[in-house]
RNA sequence: CGCGGAGUGGAGCAGCCUGGUAGCUCGUCGGGCUCAUAACCCGAAGGUCGUAAGUUCAAAUCUUGCCUCCGCAA
């Protein structure tokens, strides 16, 4: 099967969706429809905004489709349009057995993570939370169950010491849609193997909440720091002082030693942790912009050996 | 009308309650000290206190409208 007749469903939601559908359609695979999450309200105002793909498929007179669920009515709906192949990149929701069953090249999912490690919504997350070395994206045929599927293919990517979620993700999105593109080839000429994922190895990586993004600096330097970049920008670890939430965004591990909570140095602005010690470097206090961590100790006056535990 | 915080020299804040000469820490610039420095000392520049109106002899401060930014919640 050649591209331009290869009738593709594509589903996802979020940017590297976006980024990933971008890709199928310059590579000229017809795209027969685009399914994504419903509008959500967003911001301040509560104002309806649609997804990232949404937006893009709308732009290339791609048919949209934002059901609740994939079962009854839906999945006659996605027989009709009639792929050969669905493509699922972060779409937010598992597919039943009679959608998986409908294509003939079956169903295939990007996933961000090195299955069996990371099934789940937020791979990229916890495996900047848990300080890992490496993370990456596979491509797998979609099977049902939560990232279940036999392994199709798998790309590596080196994580960075001080890369942050929003980084991180722009860099997979990157690699992951080229990658993608170059799977998508090999299925269509037949030329791959399917790999069962080793059962014994799986790990999950729920949602994150606003409860885990919490830290006292009880923890060890590196764990914040790990913490605090992996939920950068969202949903942003944070510290309470005086009642107030401080959320910091940019941080970096030094080797100064103190009592736990105790300013070591406010230029820039140091504190003791349970082992070694965290430099702030940016943070937002409930209310305020986004500013320099020396700049907070500044405005609150804080002298070196003050406590903020 | 979902809840709430905030707008004061380049940065972060205090002052507002109890109206009456614009303050603190930092930065910037100049000078000094020092082997040297993110350290220290001396000096200087820089603000129509978000905006509009009202009250008053007098408003950063009290009253009201408007604009902007942000946190929570979703």
């Amino acid at each position: 099967m050649n591209k331009k007749d290869t009738k593709i469903l594509f589903m996802g939601t979020p940017d590297i969706s976006r980024d990933c559908l971008e890709q199928l359609v310059n590579d000229g695979y017809n795209i027969v429809g685009v399914y994504t999450r419903e509008d959500k309200p967003t911001g301040r105002k509560q104002v309806l905004t649609p997804p990232p793909v949404k937006e893009y498929a709308l732009e290339k007179g791609i048919p949209v489709f934002q059901p609740k669920n994939l079962k009854g009515d839906a999945t006659e709906k996605i027989g009709q349009l009639a792929p050969d192949l669905i493509v699922v990149v972060a779409y937010g929701r598992i597919l039943p057995q009679s959608v998986i069953d409908l294509p003939c090249l079956g169903c295939i999912n990007l996933h961000v993570s090195l299955l069996p490690k990371y099934r789940g919504a937020a791979p990229i997350q916890w495996s900047l939370i848990n300080g890992d070395k490496q993370t990456g994206v596979t491509v797998m045929r979609i099977a049902a169950g939560l990232d279940t599927g036999d392994i199709i293919d798998v790309l590596p990517i080196n994580i960075g010491e001080n890369e942050t979620q929003e980084e991180l993700f722009e860099k997979v999105a990157l690699e992951g849609k080229v990658f993608l593109s170059r799977v998508m080839e090999n299925i269509l000429s037949g030329n791959f193997t399917l790999t069962p994922q080793d059962e014994n190895n799986v790990s999950l990586a729920p949602p994150l909440t606003k409860e885990m993004a919490k830290f006292t600096f009880c923890e060890k330097a590196q764990v914040l720091h790990n913490k605090i970049r992996g939920q950068n920008p969202w949903p942003g670890a944070y510290f309470t002082f005086e009642g107030k939430n401080i959320k910091v965004l940019k941080a970096a591990v030094s080797d100064l030693t103190g009592e736990k909570g105790e300013i070591l140095s406010t230029k820039p602005l140091i504190v003791a942790t349970g082992e070694k010690s965290l430099e702030l470097i940016t943070l937002q206090p409930e209310g305020s912009k986004a500013m320099e961590g020396k700049a907070w100790a500044m405005g609150r006056r804080f002298l070196k050996g003050d406590s903020i535990l």
